[in-house]
RNA sequence: CGCGGGAUAGAGCAGUUCGGUAGCUCGUCGGGCUCAUAACCCGAAGGUCGUUGGUUCAAAUCCUUCUCCCGCAACCA
């Protein structure tokens, strides 16, 4: 017996810090399509996915809790394996940073790169500011200076393991801008550009500053850092250096690594430097996408945003919300996402494209011929067409498939669907209805749809595992027909195909009041209760102080006396602030938020007792207070003004 | 001048490699059909292809000026 192809295709392990959003979805979903349409082509396919469970802000998180990183993690891990499981993700292998073999994997990786001379111990040389109490590294260093108080820095040595970057450094380049490992291909000269041209740094692979994490088996007092520790989880997952699985022969070298393009870096240099130190094969492609964006214009602020994937996969079914974020995703670039282009997606697609096709088919023919087709057939007009785009389909969904480019993928199968409506204008078969001598050649029509749709229905089932099998049992289509073997072939059904209607596969969603409803929960319910929450969180995980602790704080009303924009920041502004005695220089980042212009005149509190840091070269000489409120693109900021009574140099108490 | 990407119909995008009738999806409007989930099919309107100058018989496409947007890097005291 030979033995079959194998395919290894993983997600990275996803940082538990906190629940997982819709993003991480679509990596995974992504992953769990290509898996399963893997699988039906007959490949013995891994699929892997886990947790990244070590690192100082676990370390934090779990002690703001009261927990320990452990049982913190074991928290959330949960979180993640219900999520994939209410999604219907396959995945063979659900690896966590924490598991023993992986630990056990990691030492022994460690070791070996120590061995060959890849990692040695060496030491911050002279970066060290004694006042912040942190290590720099030359290129972080400004004019030579501490980039966060501006003092002198001094040849201090802590004591660090490096990896040796250097010697993997044209093999890198040569990776990226030669070879199709990087997709999209575009994203290459960026990367050779800002980090192999300036010359690649030893990277730092441990850290003696937090304790939760993989320590170094030969040096206890050092703790194994990410790059290490996260990266090797997708050979570690296989049994290299562990006993506990024995599947590294059989799947490496990875078939594909999608990430998202924050991680692409350590994925493009670190990890291939990683496995050409341990002389280890590459992997095949590393597939980058962007991010799912929530169009932060005009339409998010008066329709909101659900983007709770359980929220949002009740409501539709998980198999819509997998669709449409596969739909909607091209690799590389971001994709803007509002509950509004869902709906709007998932109603022209699936609803009126797909599930009308089917429904109005399944219709005909038990209206027709009582639920079962009679055998004679006759050929007409229009045929030909239709059957030749149907049986087409499979090669090129094959191809974009290979390409890791889903997208592509269902534009092709839904080129089909619209082909096939259109079919049923041509052909109407409710006129040949009408008289019983175009018998035939309605059975032939309605034969030519069933097919169709046993085509589409096979090759989305990789896609919508949930509503493609209900679609081919609707149209009759027995296990074996509904193969990936038979979508490359027409005309598979049985001559007599017994259909059997039932339940819509995609309800149409009415978009005003889907909408409404979606902003309701968002507000009411959802939506308000997650940001109590996290504030009740915030409150009761704030440490206590003393009125010792705060006077420390000198804050004072500062009259701005003048406000600009610094040149090469996006997000800096420069205030000369009057303090009551001399103006002072303050620098601010909340250039997003406010013009200059507008400040000028303004009455700000500002924290007077500040060390003195050096932002974009330019001094600040303390802090003004705003008020913040949201993350990410909903942040909002304000500046806290104070009464406009008080003169400058009024203190706070 | 840090590096890179981008600007094409109301919205989202393709087309630029290798110049030759400006296209797709959604939306809008009109028509058709009645098997179907108010679904489906056909048609129309709508774009000086960001700006300036150039090369050319011919430029969305090649060269050039400028503007704006987005990533990365830096940075939010």
């Amino acid at each position: 017996m030979c033995q079959k192809k194998t395919f290894y295709i993983t997600t990275p392990i996803y940082y538990p810090s906190g629940n997982p959003h819709i993003g991480h979805c679509y990596t995974t979903v992504a992953c769990d399509s290509i898996a399963r349409y893997k699988r039906m082509q007959g490949y013995d396919v891994k699929f892997l996915t886990g947790t990244d469970e070590h690192g100082l802000k676990i370390e934090q998180k779990a002690a703001e809790k009261g927990m320990t990183p452990k049982a913190y993690v074991d928290e959330i891990a949960e979180v993640f394996k219900n999520l994939w499981q209410f999604m219907n993700i396959s995945y063979d292998h659900f690896i966590r940073t924490t598991d023993d073999y992986h630990v056990e994997s990691v030492q022994k990786i460690f070791k070996e790169l120590y061995d060959r001379g890849y990692i040695y111990k060496g030491e911050y040389s002279g970066k060290y500011c004694t006042v912040c109490e942190s290590f720099w590294t030359e290129s972080q260093l400004v004019d030579g200076k501490c980039p966060e108080c501006g003092r002198e820095v001094t040849e201090e040595k802590e004591e660090a393991y490096f990896f040796k970057m250097a010697p993997f450094a044209e093999r890198i380049e040569k990776l990226l801008t030669e070879t199709d490992y990087l997709r999209p291909k575009t994203r290459a000269t960026e990367l050779v550009n800002n980090f192999i041209k300036p010359g690649l740094e030893d990277l730092c692979v441990s850290r003696t500053s937090f304790s939760w994490g993989i320590p170094v088996s030969f040096d206890e007092k050092h703790v194994v850092y990410v790059w290490i520790d996260a990266l090797s989880n997708y050979i570690t997952a296989l049994g290299y250096k562990n006993e506990a699985f024995d599947e590294y022969d059989r799947y490496w070298p990875a078939d594909v690594h999608m990430v998202a393009k924050d991680i692409m870096r350590f994925h493009a240099i670190i990890w291939p430097a990683m496995l050409m130190a341990l002389e280890l094969p590459l992997p095949k492609h590393l597939a980058v996408h962007g991010w799912i964006t929530f169009n932060g214009q005009k339409m998010s602020k008066s329709l909101g945003n659900v983007v709770d994937p359980f929220v949002l996969g009740k409501r539709y079914g998980a198999d819509a919300i997998r669709y449409h974020i596969m739909r909607e995703m091209a690799l590389g670039a971001d994709s803007s996402f509002s509950n509004e282009i869902m709906i709007n997606r998932i109603n022209s697609d699936l609803a009126n494209g797909l599930g009308n096709l089917v429904s109005r088919t399944v219709a005909m023919v038990e209206k027709y011929f009582g639920g079962t087709l009679p055998e004679e057939r006759e050929s007409g007009e229009f045929d030909a067409e239709l059957i030749a785009q149907a049986a087409a389909l499979r090669a090129a969904v094959d191809e974009y498939v290979d390409k890791t480019q889903l997208q592509n993928a269902l534009i092709e199968i839904f080129k089909v669907v619209s082909r096939a409506n259109k079919y049923i204008d041509e052909t109407t078969p409710w006129v040949l209805a009408k008289d019983e001598s175009n018998r035939a050649r309605l059975a032939t029509v309605l034969y030519n749809l069933l097919d169709t749709i046993r085509i589409v229905a096979t090759l989305l089932s990789a896609f919508m595992p949930e509503t493609m099998p209900k679609a081919l049992e609707q149209i009759g289509a027995c296990e074996k027909c509904a193969s990936y073997e038979n979508a490359g072939s027409f005309g598979v059904l049985p001559l007599n195909v017994t259909v059997r209607k039932g339940e819509a596969l995609f309800p149409r969603i009415d978009v005003e009041k889907e909408i409404d409803e979606l902003n309701a929960i968002f507000r009411n319910n959802e939506g308000e209760s997650e940001e109590v929450k996290k504030i009740r969180e915030e409150l009761a995980s704030a440490e206590q102080i003393s009125i010792e602790d705060f006077i420390k704080n000198d804050i004072r009303v500062g009259e701005v006396r003048a406000c600009e924009k610094v040149k090469k920041s996006k997000k800096l502004l420069q205030f000369t602030v009057f303090d009551g005695a001399d103006e002072r220089t303050i620098v601010s980042g909340i250039a997003k938020f406010y013009k200059p212009e507008e400040l000028v005149g303004k009455k700000v509190l500002f924290v007077s007792n500040l060390k003195p840091v050096k932002l974009c070269g330019i001094e600040s000489r303390g802090m003004i207070l705003s008020t913040v409120h949201g993350e990410g693109d909903d942040e909002e900021l304000k500046l806290v003004f104070a009464n406009d009574a008080m003169p400058a140099g009024a203190k706070l108490c």
